[in-house]
DNA sequence: TATGAATGTAAATTTAACGTAAAGTTAACC
DNA sequence: GGTTAACTTTACGTTAAATTTACATTCATA
């Protein structure tokens, strides 16, 4: 693995915390970044935008979450990875109630095999997002060619419903909200009627299958197989 | 995890050594498949969807290298812990040059016990590998895919019921009053009667059980584990 | 143990979200 | 510039979900 082109932004307010993380995400090969407070995990992630950041949730001043927040809203960095870490039985009420666009949870005390392992995993994602052919069952999706087989069977599909596909097949199960869909395959400024989305749904519902795409009424669409 | 739910598939061109190692892991209680040739390999892989792989690196046709590659580039399979198997000696700079995602190697000649430790510590990740899932003894809650899981059994919730329930494990045994869960669920401009919460709760007591939510007359209500 | 406010509950009702056919509107390509 | 495909909207149908209703039950307290 040439982890050494992988960023790591590591944020905690305790130093043996950082050094400790800092010196066993070298080791796997990974080049590391440290800030001990949101505010400097702001202003490095901003310069050098990490792959992915390990965000302490309980930190003085400006915590996690907000931070975490923050970061979300910077566009070159609103695909970063992010991590919290949080002491166990923690008070998660903001974390489970409210989506921050957290990626995974690790709690303390941290166990360095663990915790290598999912950073190891989250980071294994990056690399396959990109992959030529996703495939799911009978359904194979050639990004690169813009191609859709299913049962081997070609298919073509328009541009937006390809869009669509991709975006809820990037993380098979989950579910994406109408914004979410909006914001990735239609774009921020475009504003498009309530029913757009649906009438996507179900092309791609009448020409790939449709149990593939689960309908989770009040929240949003997502793919399954 | 119980072993028996656990999938193991071993792939390696010498009957011997498949049979050998198989007998052994069965011996630990895991499920064990196995494959003679890459290409058997991928499509066993793809049916059964393991949890661990053994791959043998030196075979006839399609190699280990080669058949890893193809693995990970399956979405079903990317977070599927691989581990090749090399003979000692053996000239394994393409493994350690280029990343095919492999998670282990072990060298042959194999030494049962040593082969055994190994694969049980990379199992050991998989029981935190994955995005973040809260759990509660049976209860198992994943908001990203906005599923519940009692005893293992899918339960499948509407919005409110699913908002309600993250609200109220969020800090397991803090109570909640009816003015935060009104305002937290329902957000703040909204007015509803007084008996929706209770309706809710109620349904949650169906389809979850009644134990895990107490009453506090008067105050509100908490989850209890 | 009698009381009443708070909560439980089945069923009816209402509402909001989604599905869909078809028509209208853009944009792309010859 | 006319044709076609893609995309969007319209206008309603459909349904699950949310809410209310109407009454029953509970439980702390007098």
């Amino acid at each position: 693995m040439n982890n050494s082109s992988i960023k790591i932004l590591l944020v905690d307010d305790e130093p043996d915390i950082l050094e400790f993380l800092s010196y066993n995400l070298k080791k796997e090969g990974y080049t590391v970044y440290t800030a001990s407070n949101g505010k400097e995990a702001i202003s490095v992630a901003k310069k050098e935008t990490p792959h992915l950041i390990v965000l302490d949730v309980m930190m003085p001043e400006i915590d996690g979450i907000e931070t975490c927040r923050e970061i979300r809203n910077i566009k070159a960095l609103k695909d970063v990875i992010i991590t919290f870490l949080t002491a166990r039985g923690e008070d998660y009420t903001q974390i489970a109630g409210f989506d921050v666009g957290a990626d995974d949870y690790i709690t303390k005390p941290i166990k360095i095999r663990v915790f290598l392992s999912r950073i190891n995993a989250l980071l294994r994602r990056l690399q396959s997002t990109n992959a030529p052919i996703f495939e799911f069952g009978n359904l194979k999706i050639d990004k690169e060619r813009h191609l859709v087989y299913s049962h081997n069977i070609e298919i073509i599909l328009p541009n937006k419903e390809f869009k669509l596909l991709c975006l809820l097949t990037s993380k098979s199960g989950k579910v994406f909200t109408r914004e979410e869909i909006l914001e990735q395959v239609w774009g921020d400024e475009v504003v498009v009627g309530d029913r757009t989305i649906d009438v996507h749904i179900r092309k791609l519902r009448e020409k790939i299958g449709e149990s593939y795409f689960k309908t989770i009424k009040g929240v949003g669409y997502k793919f399954e197989f």
